[in-house]
RNA sequence: CGGGGCGUGGCGCAGCCUGGUUAGCGCGCCUGCCUUGGGAGCAGGAGGUCGGAGGUUCGAAUCCUCUCGCCCCGACCA
């Protein structure tokens, strides 16, 4: 490849549009430019390196087991209304109506697709297990795309189904999944972790998100600074505190706090630590009312929520729906008398003489005690972990870090086989549903990931084996055909040598070409200039810690094998 | 959906409040000279229906109305 005949469009300036790092950095070095809003155009480069992306996950998923084909974008309403996803799915799912005026969507996944596929063709446990995969382009029309191509509306994303005839095969295949996963990852030279995940009502660890740390991720995870525990914060838990010693309940009080409503008012009036007191939340958790008792300092994880009461969503009442609901105005609500079902987070239940709400207006009362004074339906961990709470395997410390999710994995039982009726005969002749699996990897995300992960203030620093090329050889001749010709000739033995190589032989200034190498995060830096002139040399540059070393031109070809060789091979 | 901001050559912006000749600047692009190890210099040049529609006015990038697009923030914790 040669630069000057290759569509690379770098920009000097960053474009204003563009927030985060790898968002800016993937303009500015011409890897994408932007169609309409949260869709993107991949450049030569910006496609080498998701390229490399999906050859790796390629060589995984064959590895262990899977199949690769491509199943349509187009899916047609009729597969989504067997699973009841047409009316569940939202307005992510992109509807349109074709010439026919049949109903149809853009694929945002397809668990429909492929499992009608597989009802169709496959009627046997001999056939079984089976994993398919296909690497394609999504569509899901996200509220807001951002960050580039961290979350567009369009992306290219690998996804496996797995079916098998049992659980316990169900979970071998899971289990191959998330070794291949760590594989994939290593491989693509990233750091990251394997967080468990809320798995909702199936319930198990049978969930698993794979997050490349960096700290312009969206989501926050929890891990152990000592052992390997990590989660989501929607699946994180924490060491129980131990019950605190037989202290003597006191009686209940009611004490006037007049206005004081929020934690901190009320805490700060009574000069008590907002761990001494309890609020009460009302929830609509799929319309219905519930109250949900909280220490004051800790804040609710809607999702453990959700599967506590085993509903579908929870919503936070507001002002005017706390009212009518309970007759008591925001502020002053406890559990003490209140006519709604109650739930508890665990650490509630542990506490003695705390402060609730008087269901008053202007009205606390202290020395509240569980199962004395009220009782609650269910209790469980409902809240947000912080960084104050500790590993709930180890005890050690727990951290909060950003990551941005890359891949996920999920055991999804029988949930569309059901819906669709997929189902095989077993060795009795029994007609059993597929239990399936699922397991996504944000291709174009990954690229994005690893910029963020791997940049500095010169532009992009690739991992070798999903940098678009391996090396970039920079012709600094000027007027000397001497130079000119060593680079067109060890140009030709890298190509030789299947090594990746773009030579920059365009007609610009030495700094110019170092700063565009630097932008594009080639691994490689090969220079041919100045003391090429002197005493022969070559200079060979790496990336991500710019040492310099010079060989003889006839080494240097083999010198870079090795080193690409190495990088490979380290990571895997 | 709610709130805010922005649409002016390929990119980054100024001009708009207070309407008035050929709409500017930097980068990039083209030609020539010159230069050649960290985004050089000089000279010349191309390129813009000022997002779109309508209105006010003798006159609109500028004022008014509508519309489209893009970006950011928020999407409730008593």
């Amino acid at each position: 490849m040669r630069f000057s005949q290759s569509f690379i469009p770098t920009l000097k300036e960053t474009p204003a549009e563009a927030e985060v790092i790898s968002h800016q950095l993937m303009l500015r070095a011409g890897f994408i430019r932007k169609l309409t809003s949260g869709i993107y155009s991949y450049l030569p480069l910006g496609l080498a390196a998701i390229r490399k992306v999906e050859q790796i996950v390629r060589e995984e998923m064959n590895r262990a087991g899977a199949q690769e084909l491509l199943l349509p974008m187009v899916q047609p309403a009729e597969l989504w209304e067997e699973s009841g996803r047409w009316q569940k799915y939202g307005p992510e799912l992109l509807r349109f109506t074709d010439r026919h005026e049949r109903q149809s969507c853009l694929g945002p996944t397809h668990e429909e697709v492929i499992t009608d596929l597989v009802r169709k063709n496959i009627h046997s446990y001999r056939r079984l297990p089976l994993n398919l995969y296909q690497i394609q382009t999504k569509f899901r029309d996200e509220i807001r795309p951002r960050f580039g191509l961290m979350r567009g509306r369009e992306f290219i994303m690998k996804d496996a189904y797995s079916f098998d005839a049992d659980d316990k095969g169900a979970s071998a295949t899971y289990e191959k999944m998330r070794r291949a996963y760590e594989r994939i990852f290593s491989r693509c030279g990233l750091k990251f972790r394997a967080v468990e995940a809320d798995s909702g009502s199936i319930g198990g660890n049978f969930s698993h998100e794979f997050m490349v740390l960096a700290d312009t991720g969206e989501d926050t995870i929890v891990a152990c600074t000592k052992c390997s525990y990590a989660a989501n914060m929607e699946k994180a838990r924490a060491m129980e505190s131990p019950a605190p010693d037989n202290i003597e309940p006191k009686p209940l009080e009611k004490i006037e706090t007049p206005g004081k409503r929020k934690v901190k008012a009320v805490t700060q009036f009574l000069k008590i630590s907002p761990k001494e007191l309890v609020k009460t939340l009302v929830f609509l958790a799929d319309g219905r009312p519930v109250a949900v008792l909280l220490r004051g300092d800790h804040e609710v994880q809607e999702v453990k929520l959700c599967n506590l009461l085993g509903v579908q969503e929870v919503e936070l009442a507001d002002d005017k729906e706390v009212y009518d609901i309970t007759g008591v105005p925001t502020g002053y609500l406890g559990p003490v008398g209140l006519k709604i079902p109650l739930v508890a987070d665990l650490e509630v239940m542990k506490m003695v003489n705390f402060t609730v709400g008087a269901n008053e207006k202007n009205f606390h009362s202290q020395n509240v005690n569980p199962n004395r004074d009220f009782t609650v339906e269910k209790s469980a961990d409902l809240r947000m972990i912080t960084a104050e709470d500790c590993c709930p395997l180890c005890g050690a410390k727990l951290e909060l870090t950003r990551g941005i999710e890359v891949g996920h994995i999920f055991k999804l039982g029988t949930v569309y086989s059901k819906a669709l009726n997929a189902c095989f005969l077993d060795n009795e002749g029994n007609e059993i549903p597929f239990v399936m699996g699922c397991y996504g990897i944000g291709v174009s995300r990954v690229v994005a990931a690893a910029i963020e992960q791997n940049h500095d203030k010169d532009g992009m620093i690739f991992p070798l084996p999903i940098a678009p090329v391996q090396v970039i050889l920079l012709n600094l001749a000027g007027k000397d055909d001497k130079i000119t010709a060593a680079a067109e000739s060890l140009y030709q033995e890298l190509l030789a040598d299947n090594i990746e190589v773009i030579l920059d032989e365009r007609d610009e200034r030495p700094g110019v070409k170092f700063k565009d190498a630097d932008l594009l995060g080639i691994p490689l830096r090969l220079m041919v200039g100045k003391s090429f002139a002197k005493e022969g040399k070559v200079e060979i540059r790496t990336r991500k810690d710019g040492k310099v070393t010079a060989l003889p031109l006839a080494e240097t070809t083999a010198y870079v094998r090795k080193i690409i060789d190495q990088e490979l091979t380290s990571a895997e």
